[in-house]
DNA sequence: GCAAGGTC
């Protein structure tokens, strides 16, 4: 029997070959220069001894178009929510790796799928099972293969080669439906919003004067591209968001009363449990009636120390380093996935596209943290670790999230090398792993609370006992308390040093942070792990948000704003009356996401969530069409507002 | 010229 198995991508063929063949396979070149195929030989328990050839794709084969038909100004705008779809090969290379699965198929007689175990990676299955039946037309959904594995450990691929099970057709519907709605409704409002802009704003780039605008073709290269995406523009919404709170943002002034405390001629600032009163009358009541019920001591109710614990770091995911890359080093989420890939292709940080914060329980961390003591910086406390004697090393806390095909990105290779970003983020994945494996910090807290008059007022003060995990992960702070806490016990009196009203305004929120921004599309499902920093990237080089640098020295930090476009595009499109729904915020692509595990659970066929959502967007896309001068009135209103 | 999702 010949068996043909096919990835998502070659690293993964090849650490499969490797297991299966126990390291006896033979490599050979393809004519696409990301993908290799392997041959060896393996024992399926249902087929016997049997020859295979593992080769693998990159990523999707297949790209959904417009037919050529259907080109922009050669039709209406909404006949695109419902003119035929076209397939096509996403490029040369997607191609070249096609022929190679068809001219593979030809001469095998079994088809197994080793592509990621998630929806994305099925329908990729399926992009190769229509690849491999172009020379084999005995393949079907009903004969192929699928392993399902989500690590790469020799046992667990040995299991997954002997018990495989079909494609998913469910999870298969669920992401051409995905497909075909952001293909339908991005390309169809991106061509009325740059029609419509067209003659409103025009591209910095171009000599303006010396074109009236006459050509066609000229026409082309001058617009400024208004693209609408179901990423881009709830992206843009979180932007605007925090930028509205702030514009809109009304000052109050509020009081408190600020007391000091002495003792042993020391003096401790203590806190009003009220915090604070938007009442200035009210405030100088109780203020004045402490003075005069109680006016030079308090007495101490209550005094306890508590162990304290700060955990060290979760399994490290894509989203989280891209978020403390942004906080700690002011990388952009793209750089850090950038930088991160070329580690990963140099062999020293695991895949670094994941979701999954728990590591397989069979994993070997002697063996990844042994290979960091060679270093200068971080060498002796990897050897702590690994000192049996002191107990310093502990099985990393589990995480809730698991994509089933990745596990947390963690260092597998030694450099001392590196220089940049890539000496940085390389530093900071081994130290966060490192940290993953040691122990909690642990501290005492102690908290005092004393009763002035009808008052109570609080401090609290730390001790940490144990830095653990905090002697590695360096951008982590968590310090002794500087001012320490007065030697008292319960029912003592002490000494008012000074008590006064003390009053301050509220101040508005800061600007979003790509930090926060990151989170804030992460729990709303906007894009994926590979996907953000891509969709935070395409609104930057539209022009809909600015990068801008807040304050200065080591504070300083990156924040985004909308520009007049952005913020005009978000307003306009708030003012044009849909029925309960909104382009520019998270919701629809939730209901989307709903709608997909839907098809998924079998509950709702494809159809039906196509007709729906493509409904909502159609109705949508007829308000835009008919006030589309409200929308264009909205960027000039902004503009205008800026000049004056 | 236009989306989002894979991967290099």
């Amino acid at each position: 029997m010949k068996v043909l198995c096919v990835a998502e991508k070659n690293k993964i063929s090849k650490s499969v070959s490797a297991s299966l063949s126990r390291n006896n396979f033979q490599s050979r070149n393809t004519k696409s220069k990301y993908v290799k195929n392997y041959s060896f030989r393996f024992n399926f328990p249902q087929w016997g001894d049997c020859d295979v050839i593992m080769t693998a794709v990159s990523g999707h084969i297949m790209q959904k178009e417009i037919p050529s038909d259907y080109g922009w100004g050669k039709v209406p705008n909404d006949s695109l929510f419902k003119c035929p779809i076209v397939t096509r090969y996403g490029d040369d290379n997607a191609k070249k790796i096609a022929e190679n699965i068809s001219e593979l198929a030809k001469s095998s007689d079994v088809l197994m799928i080793w592509t990621d175990c998630d929806r994305e990676g099925e329908y990729i299955g399926w992009e190769i099972l229509k690849a491999a039946q172009e020379g084999n037309s005995s393949f079907t959904l009903d004969n192929v293969y699928r392993a399902r594995f989500s690590h790469l450990e020799s046992k667990h691929i040995y299991s997954a080669a002997c018990n495989p099970v079909r494609l998913d057709k469910l999870a298969i519907d669920a992401v051409d439906t995905r497909m075909e709605i952001d293909l339908r409704t991005g390309y169809c409002f991106t061509r009325l919003l740059t029609d419509s802009f067209r003659n409103v704003i025009k591209s910095d780039s171009v000599d303006d004067d010396n074109n009236n605008g006459n050509s066609t073709k000229n026409k082309k290269k001058n617009d400024k591209m208004i693209s609408y995406g179901n990423c881009q523009f709830p992206t843009l919404g979180f932007v605007v968001d925090r930028f509205r709170r702030i514009k809109y943002f009304k000052e109050e002034e509020f009081w408190g009363i600020d007391l000091n405390l002495k003792k042993d001629r020391k003096k401790f600032p203590f806190i009003w449990e009220r915090n604070r009163l938007f009442d200035r009358l009210q405030t100088v009541c109780i203020y004045q009636n402490c003075i005069n019920e109680q006016s030079d001591n308090v007495v101490v109710k209550h005094v306890s120390t508590n162990p304290t614990t700060r955990y060290a770091p979760l399994p490290l995911t894509t989203v989280e380093l891209q978020k403390d890359c942004s906080r700690y080093f002011k990388f952009s989420a793209k750089d850090t996935l950038q930088v991160a890939e070329n580690l990963y292709t140099k062999g020293l940080i695991s895949y670094p596209r994941t979701e999954t914060d728990s590591f397989p329980r069979s994993m070997d961390f002697r063996h990844f943290i042994t290979m960091q003591t060679a270093s200068s910086e971080w060498g002796e406390y990897s050897s702590s670790l690994l000192n049996e004697t002191n107990h310093k090393f502990r099985v990393p806390r589990r995480g809730k999230h698991d994509d089933e095909a990745h596990p947390p990105i963690h260092p597998v290779g030694y450099a001392d090398n590196l220089t940049g970003k890539e000496k940085t983020i390389y530093e900071y994945v081994v130290r966060r792993f490192l940290a993953s494996c040691s122990l909690d910090a642990t501290g005492s807290m102690t908290s005092i609370k004393v009763q002035w008059a009808t008052e109570t007022f609080h401090s609290t003060g730390l001790v940490v006992l144990e830095r653990n995990y905090l002697d590695i992960f360096k951008w982590d702070h968590w310090d002794s308390s500087k001012k320490g806490l007065p030697n008292v016990a319960v029912g003592e009196h002490i000494q008012i040093s000074d008590a006064t009203i003390s009053s301050g305004k509220t101040a508005p929120p800061q600007p979003l942070t790509e930090t926060e921004l990151i989170s804030l599309m992460d729990v709303n499902g906007i894009g994926t792990d590979a996907t953000i920093a891509d969709h935070i990237d395409k609104i930057l080089t539209r022009e809909y948000i600015i990068k801008q640098k807040l304050g200065s020295g080591k504070s300083s930090k990156e924040v985004f704003h909308p520009t007049i476009l952005g913020y005009g595009l978000a307003d306009g499109f708030g003012k044009l009356g849909f029925n309960n729904i909104s382009l520019t915020k998270p919701f629809m692509r939730k209901d989307m996401e709903n709608d997909l595990a839907d098809i998924c659970q079998g509950s709702k066929p494809k159809g039906q969530v196509l007709k729906e959502t493509l409904d909502v967007y159609r109705d949508a896309y007829t308000i835009t069409d008919e006030k589309v001068s409200t929308l264009v009135n909205a960027y000039k209103t902004a503009l205008n507002h800026s000049r004056s």
